[in-house]
DNA sequence: GCCCGATATTGAACATGTTCAAATGCTAAA
DNA sequence: TTTAGCATTTGAACATGTTCAATATCGGGC
């Protein structure tokens, strides 16, 4: 299916990236080499990297169509949901849905973590656009709801930050279909929407308001993408 | 001071770490080679490998040496410093000061977080000891205090995680004299206080007990070490 | 003083990610 | 059809982390 209807090079790359996932997902990340894939796509070791900058790209390459998958799935699972919590749930349940049967290479994705100049760097200024399209989702399940305009804005990019932190609990999650990670992460989803709530009641307010002011005001300012 | 009185294999590490170190600081930790570092040091490179297992665990027993630092600083500023707030604040800044100067290879203690099974993952079995080292430093700064049993036990924990995210975020900042790393500290450790703090009103006590329970709850549920 | 086992050191060899100059194939303009 | 230019492909070479068999050194028991 994929390898229909493109040029002979879209053939040969898709050729490679279909390889490599296979052996990621049979072998693993790091014992599967490079000559592995090229040899196991019928290319030679430099037809790889014709295509692919590194080893660790082909992994951001298939975090990419997970995120045009997830995207997909998103808008077609929120349509007819209303409720905050549950449009949440939508989005984060749904990325380890699509996630879950390759927990043995994500961890590449994290490898650059501490790098801030490398262009995969999780955090850094080379995967901006992902970023971005990632924070997007997570608005999209946000925008149907009635929270203020402050909260539209930096409550994505919090759950961005709380989704990715899931999906590293989610790599080292050995538990039957990683039924903790998601129970986790409805917790974490519970605890948000809980706060935001308590925002409504005129007894608590003004207690919880300034929380709620401050840790927005600390998102702000911690923002890499604002700021100086 | 440190090649002194020691075998002449303690002696000969010491210098490579020494080297190594001055290397990753001068010129970064990618850029710096096992060749340079042992070069530097004067010995063959597989010398270096003797004594150290890889590239990366001579970041990892230079963070070792973080930690002993930190440790004793803490239980010096910590005397004489009664109230929780405070004792975090000690904890927390008094590390970020040791790492200062040496954000440019601190990355590399990341490299493998998302690993699982690599010894040097931060979150890993092989890092078992250093992390139970990095927690009981909290477990100090929280152990002067009046807070309840059950914090007195979830709360290092809880600290050592968001000290993690600290550290990540200050390799990020490029602020002079990562002032806004500080800040951010000082913010989640005021949320961390301010929260254990209302508790204490009997108002909002029936608001917030359930919250804390929750993230409790979720702390331990979610806990590396104590789990299935 | 001599020998032995343990410790320390060497440097070549290896594995693998990556680069690159050269060869090949393809397409569209002439 | 020919050909210039571009895309694709090749495989050897390179850089560097790491391993390892061989050698040297040392310290203590005789």
């Amino acid at each position: 299916m994929s390898t229909a209807n493109k040029s002979a090079g879209e053939k040969t790359k898709a050729v490679i990236f279909e390889k490599a996932l296979e052996l990621f997902r049979m072998r693993g990340f790091e014992v599967t080499t490079m000559r592995d894939i090229a040899r196991s796509a019928k290319v030679a070791t430099g037809a790889a990297y014709y295509y692919f900058p590194s080893k660790e790209s082909i992994v951001a390459a298939y975090y990419d169509q997970v995120q045009r998958r997830h995207a997909e799935k998103v808008r077609l699972e929120l349509s007819g949901k209303a409720g905050l919590r549950e449009r949440l749930g939508v989005a984060v349940h749904s990325k380890l849905e699509i996630l879950k049967d390759d927990r043995m290479f994500l961890g590449a994705l994290f490898r650059y973590t501490g790098d801030p100049d490398h262009p995969l760097s999780v955090f850094g200024k080379g995967t901006d656009a992902q970023r971005s399209q990632s924070v997007a989702i997570f608005q999209e399940a946000v925008a149907g709801t009635n929270v203020s305009e402050e909260l539209q804005e930096l409550l994505p990019w919090a759950l961005w930050l709380a989704h990715l932190g899931m999906i590293l609990f989610f790599i080292y999650d050995e538990t039957e279909g990683q039924q903790r990670t998601h129970k986790l992460a409805d917790g974490i989803l519970d605890l948000f929407t809980q706060l935001i709530e308590l925002t409504r009641s005129a007894l608590v307010r003004p207690f919880v308001q300034p929380f709620q002011r401050k840790i927005l005001g600390m998102l702000r300012e911690a923002g890499w993408t604002g700021g100086t």
